[in-house]
DNA sequence: ATGACCGATGATATAACATAACATCAGTAT
DNA sequence: ATACTGATGTTATGTTATATCATCGGTCAT
């Protein structure tokens, strides 16, 4: 039922486990220092200890970084590359990964200019979910 | 010869026109921290003055921010009303402001789950230009 | 005019986010 | 045992952003 169990589980040192798991448990993206504070029990304890895990689980693509947010989040299927959007609740800060379609990866990169060849795309979609929706209160 | 004689710039205060202009004449994008140094010699001297400029130039369109530098850039089009996306060079941070298609802006917006109502949407390519990119070296 | 009011700006202080640089430790090759 | 190496611990500091309160300048009722 746990993470471990997944096949594509690559190995992880104790720190980077500790923290993925974390953000994990969490549910909602965290900043490196509301990680900071949840891992401290760990004996995890000081910052660059906590955004060198968050970096290498960036380079493995399980966790990724809402730039809009500067808060950091499990990836949503485990792992994945770099083609994937975000839709953010502007009031409640929920997150829903969307994994994109190769076709809208290719769009994406197709609408940078000539003088720049594309390598990476961001999407961070903004809104309100529906249940912060005002239609929903009281 | 300055942005007063353009018909479509709307009543901005001191503070605002010296920040705008800053952004305008520097051609890349500048940290908030940034824009303060070189407005000094203006009279403007602490970080609320330089953020409240932006803030308020933000939501006139005037000015975009990059979530992926935390930095500020005037906006490639005088103004515009968040269809836009930013094309970023990795090595030398040069931006390009791309205005988006009603039906690339709508196929963005639509790639929201149902759960969450789409409002705004964030996109940032970032990938060499061509001046940086390896080929082009020695 | 006077003073109440109010929005904009100035100024101080601090919070929040991130990294540079160096110390220490554990594993392994010799 | 010793030297090397990569990972982790630790200190210190740099960078980005905002909360809060003070002050100023214009508007308006008296
Ligand atoms: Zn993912
Ligand atoms: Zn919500
Ligand atoms: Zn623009
Ligand atoms: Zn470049």
């Amino acid at each position: 039922m746990n993470a471990a169990h997944h096949h594509d589980a690559p190995k992880l040192s104790r720190n980077q486990s500790e923290i993925l798991s974390c953000l994990r448990n969490s549910g909602e993206p965290l900043s490196a220092y509301a990680i900071l504070d949840r891992v401290r029990k760990s004996g995890i304890s000081h910052p660059p200890t906590v955004y060198r895990a968050l970096n290498d689980l960036m380079k493995k693509g399980m966790v990724h970084r809402l730039e809009s947010r500067s808060a950091f989040v499990a990836c949503g299927h485990g792992a994945c590359d770099g083609k994937f959007a975000f839709a953010i609740c502007r009031a409640c800060d929920k997150v829903v990964e969307i994994l994109l379609a190769d076709k809208d990866q290719a769009l994406l990169l197709g609408l940078a200019p000539d003088e720049i060849s594309p390598e990476q795309v961001t999407v961070e979609i903004a809104g309100l979910c529906n249940d912060c929706h005002p239609s929903r209160l009281a």
